[in-house]
DNA sequence: AACACGCGCAACCGCAGACTC
DNA sequence: TGAGTCTGCGGTTGCGCGTGT
């Protein structure tokens, strides 16, 4: 499959840094006719850059949501979370953090957290119990298309008696503040894991260790067709989505 | 003051999946 | 269905700045 390459190195292109005119024109250009098509934006906007280096100048520097300043202890733990959770999978880990990028959180821990983490399996961190709780016990959900994802996170949530979160009761946080991460969406199905370690520690439950990756202590249907997972955090992602994906998993 | 070195970050590159026709 | 195109992602590079000598 030939594909031209995005933009040839001797036409002209600006390279580099960028100027703050550029930046100027970029962001007004967008705040008229908003982001996405961005093969076509440079040449629309009056810019000599291509259209690779304009979204990657705007998701990563111009977006007005963007946070600055520098990551924080609680942040710094989130990262270290999902990076176990999810590995590199940067795009997602910063989903999770509101105004940081995935080019930040990479670089981030490139440059301050891999070097701190020498070893995966016993990660010496300030924050102890982030690595002391395993196994932590995590939630998948498995949502039909159509059904509102919110009420069926709520529902399987209430239903699910091996739940609890931090104050649970009636001054139990939304759904949407706590640790939730949509690991998988597609045409039918969506995934959601729910991570929240020190709470999720759950010594009483069976192990169904398999091959020594994952467990499954709890499995549930729910009236709505939802489906929810139980196991725990030292498993396989890629093993993970295989087995749930699959059309037989119900 | 000048140079070397290391680090952090912005930007680039190539690949692969999604999309369109 | 397959070719062409677009977009997003993760790995890598290289520049600029701070610090040490």
């Amino acid at each position: 499959m030939g594909r031209a390459p995005c933009c040839s190195k001797d036409s002209g292109i600006n390279r580099g840094a960028w100027t703050a005119e550029e930046d100027m024109i970029l962001s007004e250009y967008i705040a008229i006719h908003g982001d996405g098509g961005w093969r076509a934006l440079p040449k629309k906007a009056g810019l000599k850059r291509c259209g690779k280096s304009c979204r990657l100048r705007w998701l990563n520097y111009l977006r007005p949501d963007i946070k600055r300043g520098n990551i924080s202890a609680d942040e710094e733990e989130l990262i270290i979370r999902l990076h176990k959770l999810l590995g590199n999978r940067w795009s997602l880990i910063a989903g999770r953090l509101p105004g940081r990028t995935d080019n930040e959180i990479k670089n981030y821990w490139n440059t301050r957290l891999s070097g701190k983490l020498p070893n995966k399996q016993c990660p010496q961190s300030k924050s102890p119990h982030i690595f002391q709780v395993i196994p932590v016990k995590t939630t998948a959900v498995r949502i039909p298309k159509g059904l509102n994802k919110r009420v069926c996170i709520s529902n399987a949530r209430r239903d699910h008696q091996d739940f609890r979160f931090p104050g649970d009761g009636d001054t139990s946080k939304p759904w949407c503040d706590l640790s939730v991460e949509e690991l998988i969406t597609d045409n039918d199905l969506q995934f959601v894991d729910f991570t929240e370690t020190n709470n999720f520690v759950d010594t009483q439950s069976p192990s169904m260790v398999v091959d020594g990756l994952y467990e499954f202590p709890h499995f549930q249907q729910y009236n709505d067709g939802v489906t929810a997972f139980d196991f725990f955090e030292d498993f396989r992602l890629e093993e993970l989505e295989a087995m749930t994906c699959s059309k037989d998993v119900k």
